[in-house]
DNA sequence: TAGAACGTCCCC
DNA sequence: GGGACGTTCTAC
């Protein structure tokens, strides 16, 4: 086709520069460079993989470089997806490089593998080398005599590499380019692969452990996990791979394992499901865009919803995509859609590693599979031909990316759904704010769930007003007396307990009586957490920690001591109360690793544990049938934070957790101890009360003129100094002064954190009644910061921004 | 006086 | 973001 063929194309780069890079194209291009494909191209002294926007035939004012490679034969982004990311850099003003790249997850592993090659010189300069090689400078050249190699290889064989190298480099002996090495499979691990006989090979093999193999898997027809025949094949391994590159074996990555959980029982669904199923049906068969909100109490069984929409989807010959909260993709999550739809299900986690998140993503661009759920980088799998968009707890944290792009995954999900001509649906027991308004602007259909499957009630909650218990008892104690006599209960009756406390740590922080001071991180405007069991001072923010002072660093008295509570000292409180309960606790210091989270939850599950202390982690949506009991220690933690959503989020979360009691035959019971008992978050959280919730919220958040009443973006401005934090933020807020009529700037003024990992920030809160008129004010803004050639780190701009820290 | 350390300017 | 190139700092 000769109308294909161009010279030029025009290259988005992960460069925080938002403007595209035209390059030539080679003859050999041509005709196969399309938009959405990744090339390898020249930049600068460094080669970068970019994404190619568009193709044409006129040269640049400057002189055009010459691509080097062809990264992909097809597109790794269509034409839809390309549109979504120009939506995503206009509406959340980031630059378009570096929302491709996050859309692309190969982009990752693109920096990720730099690799060291010699230069002609370097090779001349190598082969001349005599004698020992101990001088780092002589190993390194030695060892890359032999082939290019990667950084961190490098690195780990010599220590030091990074500087010689860098040397190296400047004196011209060795180069380094950042590869997108086309992941060879069968480097996978082992445990990773599936070999199977292939028949038999024309070409008789040559080594023994080869043939062994080969014997082995004729014996023993089907595919074998390769770690399974090594361990009866010596050598397997090596033959393995070798007869694979000559085609005598199959050798595959294993799709992952389904975890071998029984099959969750399927039910059938009860009047108020059917009837939000039906309406979804109806959403996915007239095939056009449209939006749901899903609105169940807990326990109502919207995933079973869920399923029936993905299989009504996948029925019109299409593909689905599920996004859930990073907290609540366990692989028991995950197990229910490999039950349902077998070899269809691709599984994203931001905890995969690139080899597994890679080959996901394949299955789902061949169209292999075809219904993905994911957290929230998912809403960009490029599934095929997209009929439904599921977004379970819409309202979730989690689903913003909290650096750039700083985009809002059920946002783009529901844009997506637009561009897409899907159906999409938001479910949550307790829809943002955002969500909901869109209901009443009839932009969303509301569907209800408003009753626990197999009519379970809903749990009993009552509040305890933690400042009647200290008049009574005269204690500041950590449980209240119902709250110990309910756990009492609970050990004896042979149920189980939750408990929630939203903050980590043993006690918040480290106060001196005699100065009033409290320690602080040195990086950032906090005070550090005492962290027990490694005997720490710990910040929050930034990691920094440090030993536990004897006496006070402001005064040196020694009058300090511990304030404030965190789950370990919880921990520590019930196992002086209950010495024989079996306890565990469930946070980020003792959840490490995508694996360990499903363990103590799984444990806890089989009865192992008569106790789950732990922060939010535990309140999302788990399932154990044998909890009767959650009590949240402290309510008002979160109260207090300086922030507009402080109240939303507390009753999702009071919501969520008390949802976690009597999920199964046994009723449920929450206790909620506080000392705001007449808090509005807290009273209509304790009477399960949306609707009243929702409606004082709304009045408040519609006279502060807040989200959804304008669109807002917080501005963060950073800098080594204070000084010149604040003089930027200035230059800033004069643009703005006076603002458009629909705008309404706050600040700027100190950022509630002034000082985060060692950087002075301040802020301005931008609010407008008109998203065009917010990204005309954003767009000055930025342009400004570009102008005047701010580092790139010195402006944040979070449009729509869910924490104002 | 080299060679770190820091700032500034670009990158098709 | 991160090289390249220019300027200033600083250790011997």
């Amino acid at each position: 086709m000769p109308g294909d063929v161009f010279e030029y194309c025009d290259v988005s780069l992960p460069v925080p520069i938002d403007q595209a890079f035209t390059y030539r194209l080679p003859l050999t291009l041509r005709h196969r460079v399309k938009p959405g494909c990744r090339v390898l191209v020249p930049f600068g002294a460094r080669r970068l993989t970019g994404v190619v926007l568009t193709c044409h035939e006129t040269p640049p004012e400057v002189e055009a470089r010459e691509a080097l490679r062809l990264l992909d034969e097809e597109p790794v982004l269509d034409e839809s997806l390309l549109g979504l990311a120009r939506w995503l850099a206009s509406y959340y003003c980031a630059p378009l490089g570096e929302v491709l790249r996050c859309m692309t997850p190969l982009g990752g592993e693109i920096r990720r593998s730099k690799v060291y090659t010699l230069t002609d010189t370097g090779r001349d300069a190598a082969r001349r080398l005599t004698g020992d090689a101990v001088e780092p400078s002589v190993q390194l050249l030695r060892m890359l005599e032999a082939r290019p190699l990667s950084e961190v290889w490098l690195n780990k064989q010599v220590p030091g590499a990074g500087k010689v190298l860098k040397n190296l480099q400047r004196k011209g002996f060795v180069q380094l380019e950042e590869v997108h090495a086309d992941r060879d499979p069968l480097r996978a691990s082992s445990s990773r692969l599936k070999v199977e006989f292939s028949g038999r090979p024309a070409e008789a093999p040559r080594k023994k452990s080869e043939r062994e193999l080969l014997a082995y898997l004729e014996m023993h027809p089907g595919p074998h996990s390769l770690a399974a025949v090594e361990k009866n094949v010596r050598g397997a391994g090596q033959a393995a791979r070798a007869l694979a590159r000559r085609s005598l074996v199959l050798l595959r990555p294993d799709e992952p394992a389904s975890p071998s959980l029984a099959a969750p029982a399927r039910h059938t669904l009860n009047p108020a499901q059917q009837e939000a199923f039906e309406r979804l049906k109806e959403g996915i068969d007239s095939r056009q865009f449209h939006t749901f909100l899903l609105q169940g109490v807990t326990g109502s069984g919207k995933t079973e919803v869920y399923l029936n929409a993905i299989q009504a989807c996948l029925d019109t010959g299409r593909g689905a995509l599920l996004l859930v909260p990073e907290i609540a993709l366990t692989p028991a999550v995950a197990g229910q859609f490999y039950h349902r739809f077998p070899d269809r299900v691709a599984v994203l986690h931001s905890a995969f590693g690139d080899a597994e998140r890679a080959e996901q993503w394949r299955r789902i661009r061949t169209g292999a599979a075809s219904v993905v759920v994911g957290t929230r980088s998912a809403v960009f799998a490029p599934v095929r031909d997209l009929g439904l968009v599921l977004v379970d707890e819409e309202h979730d944290q989690s689903y913003k990316q909290e650096e750039t792009p700083r985009y809002g995954g059920r946002d783009v999900a529901v844009v997506r759904g637009q561009h897409a001509g899907a159906c999409v649906v938001l479910g949550s027991a307790t829809p943002s704010l955002e969500s909901r308004q869109n209901v009443e602007r009839g932009r969303y259909t509301l569907l209800e769930l408003p009753d626990r499957i197999e009519r379970r009630p809903m749990p009993q909650v009552e509040i305890i007003d933690m400042r009647e218990e200290f008049l009574a008892t005269r204690k500041q104690a950590v449980f209240s007396r119902s709250l110990l006599e309910a756990i009492r209960e609970r050990l004896s009756g042979g149920e189980q307990t939750m408990l929630l406390l939203n903050r980590r740590g043993f006690s918040s922080f480290v106060s001196c009586r005699s100065c009033g001071e409290s320690v602080q991180c040195r990086d950032c405007s906090v005070t550090l957490t005492y962290h027990r069991r490694d005997r720490r001072l710990l910040c929050h923010y930034c990691n920094y920690a440090e030993r536990v002072p004897t006496v006070c660093p402001q005064c040196a008295s020694e009058y300090i001591y511990f304030v404030g509570l965190g789950s370990e000292k919880v921990e520590d409180e019930l196992h002086q109360a209950f010495p024989t309960a079996r306890i565990a606790r469930m946070d980020r210091d003792t959840v490490t690793g995508k694996r360990r989270y499903e363990t103590i939850l799984q444990s806890f599950r089989n009865g192992e544990y008569d106790i789950l202390v732990g922060t939010q982690m535990i309140a999302k949506g788990h399932d154990i049938p044998n909890v009767t009991l959650v009590g949240i220690v402290s309510a008002d933690i979160g109260l207090s934070m300086p922030d507009f959503r402080a109240a939303e989020r507390t009753f999702q979360l009071l919501t969520q957790a008390a949802g976690r009691a009597g999920r199964g035959s046994l009723p449920g019971q929450v206790l909620i101890q506080t000392s705001n008992p007449d808090h509005y978050a807290i009273r209509f959280a304790a009477a399960q009360d949306y609707a009243s919730f929702y409606a004082k919220e709304l009045e408040f958040r519609r006279a502060m003129r807040y989200p959804p009443f304008s669109a807002l973006a917080n501005v963060v401005i950073r800098a080594r100094t204070q000084e010149e934090a604040f003089r930027l933020s200035g230059e800033l807020s004069a643009l703005v002064a006076p603002p458009p009529a629909q705008v309404r700037v706050l600040g700027p003024a100190e950022a509630p954190l002034q000082r985060l990992k060692g950087d002075f920030r301040y802020q301005m809160l931008i609010k407008s009644s008109s998203r065009v008129t917010l990204r005309e004010v954003l767009n000055r803004l930025r342009s400004h910061a570009l102008e005047k050639r701010w580092p790139a780190t010195a402006l944040i701009i979070d449009v729509d921004p869910f924490s104002l820290m």
